[in-house]
DNA sequence: AATTGCATTGCAATAAAATTGCATTCCACG
DNA sequence: CGTGGAATGCAATTTTATTGCAATGCAATT
């Protein structure tokens, strides 16, 4: 499962996070291989599960969701089934885009996206106090998105 | 700069957010159209600014980052200048892969990825509170992402 | 209802990129 | 030093992206 990753590697994902369009030739030529060892090492990065995916990043803005809000929920039952009800019901809202269980103050934090203040508003009532468990539900707005990536350390 | 996205375009983006390793031959097939204005209407979008780029997601689990810390600062110096210099340095840590700007309490709200619990606090305490303008930081653990997507509701 | 103009489509051709086979090279280990 | 296993790079093949161009569809106008 997990394996040993070396220098080239490493320089390859680097590679990869930094320019992702980049063709295999490029990456090769920039981190000091042939382009066959190189698109080699990324598969065997993909089956090892080192690599998830790759993934297409949407203007949330020029789609119509400017608004983004970070809601701390506190949980009122924390029976198991309702747990794992209440994490299924955030992966089936597109509109969660992340969701963190959480030690301290809160039980979980989601980031929500939504095309407007008011909009938010309803997905609060109609939606999200009413999923399994929830308690109360702090909700902050982003005044603006300083950093987004996701992009690790390698 | 922003134009109108019809049924094809909203299915093609679809399309590319569930499965992003398809091909124009694919996706085409998926929603309908031949590979060519398939492939012409990505590019469009591509251009406009909509389709911000591909990406890589990678396992920050298997590369060693399995901490994941929301940190809420609170700034003690409001001027532009500090502001700007915080938001700089923000952008240029690796191990801080979000940040927003926020109303309410916090002035600002970060995700870092850590190795460890004392790798964070020796980041908390050798980096992000000597931040310029860095007035407090409270710090929560995630204790396990439940859902991480970087999918726009189209 | 016919006509014109513009944008979009789809086919076919071309170019570029990914993927595979194979002989060679490089190391680690004896 | 040799030997074996893994990794490399070249060349060939397959797949995918990209472009040219003629045909189609559609809206506006007459």
């Amino acid at each position: 499962m997990d394996f040993k990753i070396d220098a080239f590697d490493r320089k390859i994902l680097r590679c990869l996070q930094d320019e992702p369009q980049l063709s295999m030739v490029e990456v090769a030529e920039r981190v000091g291989l042939s382009h066959t060892p190189c698109w080699r090492r990324v598969r065997r990065m993909e089956e090892a599960g080192l690599i998830l995916g790759r993934s297409f990043m949407l203007d949330a803005v020029g789609l119509g969701y400017p608004v983004n809000v970070f809601a701390q929920i506190k949980i009122r039952n924390h029976e198991e089934p309702v747990l794992e009800a209440f994490e299924a019901a955030v992966r089936g809202h597109a509109e969660i885009v992340e969701c963190f269980s959480m030690s301290g103050e809160s039980d979980y934090v989601l980031r929500v996206l939504a095309r407007s203040i008011e909009d938010y508003e309803q997905f609060l009532r109609k939606t999200l106090l009413h999923l399994p468990g929830v308690g109360a539900i702090n909700s902050s707005f982003a005044l603006k998105p300083v950093k987004v990536t996701t992009a690790i350390p390698v």
